[in-house]
DNA sequence: CAGATAGGGCAGTAATGTTGACATATTCTC
DNA sequence: GAGAATATGTCAACATTACTGCCCTATCTG
């Protein structure tokens, strides 16, 4: 059986093709989530904990609002998963130079061992799949990957490419 | 500054790349789920209905045995919401006739239509998407993500595609 | 018939999320 | 400097989704 969907017309998508990219998303975030609830248990803590440790890790000194920008949760579920952290010494909060304000959020040194860990075995799975899909793959998922975010948030995602944190 | 890492080495995958496809995936997610949120919540429902719904529809016939597997969630999780579903008519169990212990899932017409509703903004983002990047990144996009999958589902993915159901 | 399986139910608990109102400190603007 | 705006934190009340553990019935299979 030919299959003249890829070979012949790219923008031929059919019913077929978009539920299996609903399933792929599905499935993999899942099993790509599912790696590291497992280590999370251990220290009592849920996936709210991971994204913000993941999201402060990534860039320090961040501020609460831009955290809330990224999340995309109210100011309320934020504050119970970040006073935890805060207490249980996993996050710092520095009083902002600039605007005093703001309480720039910092991984203590604990915080960033846990953040190495819980990524660790994430980013090993990926780094599986990449290997395994080719590098040409890799450009595609990234590719289809943005088109799905928002415009906004892919600028940005663009952007820390460059080298602009 | 020339890229040396696609151009020449696909398989030197950067501290950089790997977190990039993970909030890649985060974002993606975010977004991709969050278009069907919003009419979720018209009819009162969660995203767990959602998946049941879709799942279902996917599959008429369904045991629920099969619907906890693909899941990955509790009897008693899926009980709640699968009851909600059944008392306001949206999907029907039958019983099964070559094993009556078995309750076979089918949508209604009104969770035919709900799904159709909820499904049509996701498929849209996602042949948006898809357009957007062609087809030569479509088939990356799939290879990567089927990475992702454990290699139980990943089969089952890969099956759908032949036709076997 | 005995044991396994499919499904359902109950009780109790936890994590994560929501809204809305309000308080405090600080910065910005006129 | 007064007043508005902003960044953050906090309280109360609540909903959804998930969990564990235990028990029950109906049904199938050997």
């Amino acid at each position: 059986m030919a299959d003249a969907r890829t070979a012949v017309n790219p923008l031929f998508l059919r019913e077929e093709d978009l539920r299996q990219a609903i399933e792929l998303l599905f499935f993999a975030y899942r099993d790509f989530t599912g790696e590291a609830d497992q280590l999370l248990v251990e220290f009592g803590f849920g996936r709210a904990h991971h994204r913000v440790i993941y999201f402060v890790g990534r860039q320090p000194g961040m501020t609460v609002s831009e955290l809330l920008g990224i999340l995309k949760i109210t100011k309320q579920s934020l504050s119970r998963v970040l006073g935890t952290l805060v207490t249980e010494g996993f996050v710092t909060q520095r009083r902002g130079e600039r605007d005093r304000r703001q309480r720039l959020l910092h991984l203590t040194a604990k915080g960033a061992d846990l953040e190495r860990r819980l990524t660790e075995r994430q980013r090993q799975l990926i780094a599986a799949a990449y290997r395994a899909a080719g590098a040409e793959a890799v450009d595609g998922f990234r590719k289809v990957l943005l088109g799905i975010v928002n415009p906004a948030d892919r600028a940005t995602l663009l952007d820390q490419r460059r080298g602009r944190p």
